[in-house]
DNA sequence: GGACGAAAATAAATCGATAAAAATCGCAGA
DNA sequence: TCTGCGATTTTTATCGATTTATTTTCGTCC
């Protein structure tokens, strides 16, 4: 074999990727059988893999009854939209009182390659940037990656990539323009300035509003 | 097959309590052969189950050279106490917000069950009593678990089963003779008198406390 | 006509074996 | 004695097949 990485850790990224884009519909099951297939692969790789989204919450293993994706509900995304306030808020605050000049010139370049990068390839209909999707994350990723604490960082992930699925869900319904320049803007530069208050309701505000943009979608769960 | 559940379960369980306990110590290397032995089932669930630990943050799974228990360090302990600090001051902070007079009895019920329970089976000599362990978990989750996230909760669990682990370790080096009970009435009675600030500061101080002891007993991690 | 239950079909869980990788060991040369 | 190379051994990752559980189908009985 000459795969740079091993067939479960492929599987387990692709099959990741699949579901937290919408490729696999919220509920669908997940037959052992049409993942083989479709991922060209033996069925250890894909249970393997399989196991891995069951414990990270991607997915559900009902014993016996095979795998499904998770499913979604507007009460969930609200209970992670509001999670997601606490916990980074928590971790920007913690960050911030330990604020060193490394820490805060990263906060703003990574603002500053976000401001540079389109939201969207195309102009008139969205298209997918991963470039910004890339910078995006490591934007949010800086502000709370210097709370002093791996745990926290890592539920920070969690949640941001429980939200980026939900984000993706919405978009297949309603691509809606929006300023968020603005919004990630407000948040460095109350880092910037120091004001934990500013910040952190900075944040807040972000959040809120992507979720209700969401909610309005009505992207729902199926049944 | 009698099991009343499935063989990556079974097997997922007890390697967990192991690994919990401190039976497998940290940074020790987890064959999938010597596994197979131990637990007497094929090499299919055990490599299922140690997955699912992986994905945990129980064993760490090093690309092509198997599985190992995840290392302790007195930095990673005081990380995870920190944390520990701030997520649970969150929740509990967040589900006194929202109290009902059904969560404040269960609160009161379950520090009365605990109380009711020796920590030791032995009087001279500590020796695990499962029930105050179950009991001692109970309570905690009773605490955080009216914040309204499921999210938090989960947080809360996981922060609270490593630092089970990092008890256990320390166990075989001391056993210290300790008030815990006043400390977790401290807690309970601040969160019957709707004390937020009080409830918060007792909560971060028994946890304080916990760390310290464990750090003093001299527990560390092997390299 | 509906419901119960047995049997077939489907799909998941598990095993044993194989292929690939890493670690180990031993030997030759410096 | 130390170092580097290669063969050997050990262990992991993967597959194909078997076993076991669940779902579906199809009669039959009430």
């Amino acid at each position: 074999m000459e795969a740079s990485t091993t067939l479960i850790a492929s599987a387990y990224e692709r099959l990741r990727a699949d579901v937290l884009s919408g490729h696999w519909a919220p509920g669908q099951k997940l037959g052992i059988e049409g993942l083989r297939d479709h991922y060209a692969t033996g069925a250890t790789p894909v249970r393997e893999a399989l196991n891995r989204l069951a414990a990270e919450g991607w997915v559900q293993h009902l014993d016996q009854r095979g795998f499904a994706v998770a499913p979604v509900s507007d009460e969930a995304l609200r209970e992670l939209a509001q999670t997601r306030v606490w916990v980074e808020t928590l971790a920007l605050t913690q960050a911030m009182l330990r604020k060193t000049a490394d820490w805060e010139e990263q906060v703003v370049l990574a603002l500053h390659r976000l401001s540079k990068t389109a939201r969207s390839l195309s102009v008139d209909r969205y298209e997918e940037n991963p470039e910004w999707e890339r910078l995006h994350r490591a934007f949010h990723m800086v502000l709370v990656g210097h709370c002093g604490s791996r745990w926290l960082i890592g539920f920070c992930e969690q949640l941001y990539d429980q939200a980026y699925r939900y984000r993706q869900l919405a978009v297949k319904a309603a691509y809606k323009r929006r300023n968020q320049l603005a919004e990630h803007r407000a948040v460095a530069d109350a880092v910037v300035a120091g004001d934990v208050t500013r910040a952190c309701v900075a944040l807040t505000d972000h959040y809120d509003k992507t979720a209700r943009i969401i909610l309005d979608s009505g992207a729902r769960a199926r049944p």
